[in-house]
DNA sequence: ATTGACGTTTAGACGACCTATGTATAGACT
DNA sequence: AGTCTATACATAGGTCGTCTAAACGTCAAT
């Protein structure tokens, strides 16, 4: 697995799928999974305490529903939380440009 | 600042800078700012116990040198630090790609 | 009945990174 | 002579995000 690596970043990928419609944590996970295609197969006990950190940021609000006798909690995006997106993947894209930039003498060729 | 976002890249970083040649603990700290174009300006305190892990772990050697009455340390790369360069950019490629793939569909028209 | 998928929660440990501080030399400025 | 800045290394201690591990519960299927 890819560790402890995720510092930093988990929050705004939570963000950044629950874009696309609210979701109850575990469906989270699988959307993760999905999109990272396997890459990040997070435990719950990584993901709730997060969107629980989210939550009492303010960017996430969350509601009980009951499916077929099943409880779930789901996640929607708050105000604050869509306008938060946007940084998350700014600063995604400066933080991934300087980590290229260091890399690159040593990718062959300087091409990452 | 980037604030604690580093985890775990930055050996792997210290590595890749070390291929270019030896260098001592603060002239790593100037060429990673350097490549980073500022966006990591890392203290000493995060940089000298990576190198004393990164040694430990063998990957790099360490000589004293005396340079105009001042001690430095230089470091190098080992013979299996060398080795591990090459994984650690691999580890970045494939970490990056599955973040850029969470984060897609929040990054308009999907365009990283 | 028991397994497995679904679904949430929390306690505790781990460990990378940061803060803060201490040490020490050289050179420049006042 | 004294102070400041840059150079250069080291380490104790704290923070905090993540992982491990376990617990609890419903439903469907074997």
């Amino acid at each position: 697995m890819a560790s402890t690596e995720l510092q930093g970043h988990l929050d705004g990928m939570l963000l950044a799928i629950l874009e696309s419609g609210p979701l109850h944590g575990y469906a989270i996970v699988e959307e993760m999974n999905r999109r990272s295609d396997g890459e990040f197969d997070l435990a719950e006990g990584t993901v709730y305490p997060a969107l629980h950190r989210l939550e009492a940021a303010g960017l996430l609000s969350s509601r009980w529903e009951v499916v077929s006798g099943r409880r779930r909690r789901v996640y929607a995006l708050s105000h604050s939380g869509a306008a938060a997106v946007g940084e998350r993947v700014a600063s995604w894209r400066t933080f991934r440009s300087a980590v290229d930039a260091v890399f690159a003498p040593a990718a062959s060729q300087g091409q990452l």
